[in-house]
DNA sequence: TTTTATAATGATAACGATTATCAATATAAA
DNA sequence: TTTATATTGATAATCGTTATCATTATAAAA
């Protein structure tokens, strides 16, 4: 059973890139996080493991992550990015708070029914969709 | 009837801010855009009509119109902010082929009701939302 | 195993969009 | 007018992210 260990390893390869103990490490460390991660968290983390660990490298390495489709980078209103896992989890959507900048992830079968309703109307063939709703969430609200 | 300038100036006057020449003439600009906008178009267009102008001014005033719930801002990939008109335009949301790139507009009532449902479900007053559809289109197809 | 070409690393300088600072000026209420 | 203070433009500062570069590590070949 593939791993994303295994395919991080099989890109870099076919790249003609190298599997380092940090790109190692730096994956350990992203997978040991639920949903959505900033770079500070990563590196936070990742200084308690192995202080000797740069920055750069860190930046570098979600990248490639991100170009093998292991993760996938969004931005959000603060310009920060945030990553997220994309591999052996299910597809999600995001309520996003404008004030916190908190994010729950939902789900709901209808609407993904209506939006391949919509896609047959207009002759496309869906291969993934995104959606945010931006609000205030219960906690700001108060 | 009410319009963006009369929005605007209200707002100031409520928050004991003041109606100013470069305030009137950023709101003039920005409403001559359809769509999303980027700072950098803004200041181009600006300076053509008074290069006198800063940019700390724009800045500064794209942060109150967004206050005052006439415009949003958007950060996209590249980190660079964009900024969309609110009132008075119809919402729609977007089915995008990711080989041509061609863009539909389409609106659907019952997603935007599940959407409803699921902020309540969350406690969560949405603001807004953002859909794209990620496909290939009819053309592409054949 | 040793060699060798070159990719990766960490430190840090550079970058670029946005924000803060500040002295001079403009606004609007009294 | 006068007067208190908000606004302006110029530009320095900030901060997340990238680029640079000398040193080191990797992995394929010998």
């Amino acid at each position: 059973m593939l791993n994303e260990f295994d395919i991080f390893k099989d890109f870099l390869h076919q790249q003609k890139l190298r599997w380092t103990p940090q790109r190692k490490m730096i994956l350990d460390v992203f997978l040991s996080f639920d949903g959505h991660v900033q770079i500070e968290s990563l590196h936070e983390k990742m200084q308690a493991q192995d202080p000797s660990l740069g920055i750069a490298t860190l930046y570098r390495t979600l990248k490639l992550l991100v170009d093998c489709g292991l993760v996938e980078a969004h931005s959000f209103q603060n310009g920060r990015k945030t990553y997220e896992r994309t591999f052996h989890v299910r597809h999600h959507d995001h309520l996003i708070c404008t004030r916190c900048e908190t994010t729950i992830e939902f789900e709901h079968p209808l609407i993904e029914k209506y939006q391949l309703e919509i896609c047959e109307q207009y002759g496309f063939s869906l291969k993934s969709h995104k959606m945010e709703l931006l609000g205030i969430c219960r906690n700001c609200r108060k």
